[in-house]
DNA sequence: ACTATATATTTCCATCTGGAGCAATCCCTT
DNA sequence: AAGGGATTGCTCCAGATGGAAATATATAGT
């Protein structure tokens, strides 16, 4: 039987076809089971994530941070609000905007799934030397950080400034 | 302002959350311009790669390989038909089974779509060394071939054999 | 103060996606 | 060769997603 595997050796895109097979693998299982879990879906998770971070961002923060477009951002913050893991209220100075803040209930729920994302991590890199998991990360912390040059979508900054 | 680089720092996933953010910029702007061009979408991509690496599969063998649903692949493998990318011939023998082959037209519009996608990760690893580059294939290549330990939605399979 | 423009957020709608179930066909047993 | 279970491929439906328009509020210019 032909298995992806055999792809992987004869792709042209080498580094990028394996990093998303490892994501699909490892990512989309432990959404589910947090959907299951906890029905958060994946941009409710996106949105905890941010305002675990750093708390009185408004949705149009968590647009530009995430890249995610205003209606999905919205439609997570009403769920979240819903749920008793944010708080939305009213800047008193714009009125247009909504401060949002992570409650406890949002805190805790954010440290658990976090977790299990943490330990299917761990048990991942476990095929790996721990010099090897600290080159790995060093290398994907350089690709992340230079993604303004190479990101195909992005308006191109001005390369002068 | 905060970036979705400072969240980069504190992550306790630090491997798959760089992944997962690489292969976002990298992935789906990639994705929006190949069904702007050429009226694909990521399934049917998917199959073409299948069927490019080898001809004569049927749905459900690309069901298996991708791990995709098999209405995913059902619906990918129609529009692919209708496009004149593939062609479905019942087997004679089976026939239930459909016996998918790319077509020369298929052959070519893969072929270009591939091309842009290597274009787009040449142009994002001109950040590292050559040497860094075969470091960082050789640990990705380490983990993905490892999959059906680590990943947390497999049947995990028998540890005997 | 009034109009025009900009910004924050939400809503509408069309599309993508996957789970469950269904029809056709095959294989195995009797 | 007939019946029952397994397999292939498909359709139906509900939920997720994102583009674009609508709504509400703020700011600038006169």
């Amino acid at each position: 039987m032909l298995k992806l595997m055999d792809i992987l050796d004869g792709t042209s895109i080498p580094v990028n076809y394996r990093m998303a097979f490892i994501t699909n693998f490892y990512r989309e299982p432990l959404l589910r089971r947090m959907e299951r879990d906890t029905g958060m879906i994946r941009p409710e998770l996106t949105v905890l994530m941010c305002l675990s971070h750093r708390s009185g961002l408004n949705a149009r923060d968590i647009c530009e941070i995430t890249e995610q477009p205003s209606n999905t951002v919205s439609r997570a913050v009403g769920a979240l609000v819903g749920k008793g893991y944010v708080t939305r209220t009213r800047d008193a100075v714009d009125t247009r905007r909504n401060v949002l803040a992570i409650t406890e209930a949002g805190k805790a729920v954010h440290d658990r799934v976090m977790a299990t994302f943490a330990d299917a991590e761990r048990v991942m890199l476990e095929t790996l030397e721990p010099e090897e998991v600290e080159v790995l990360t060093r290398l994907l912390d350089k690709l992340a950080r230079d993604v303004e040059r190479w990101a195909p979508g992005l308006p191109a900054k001005a390369q002068g400034g």
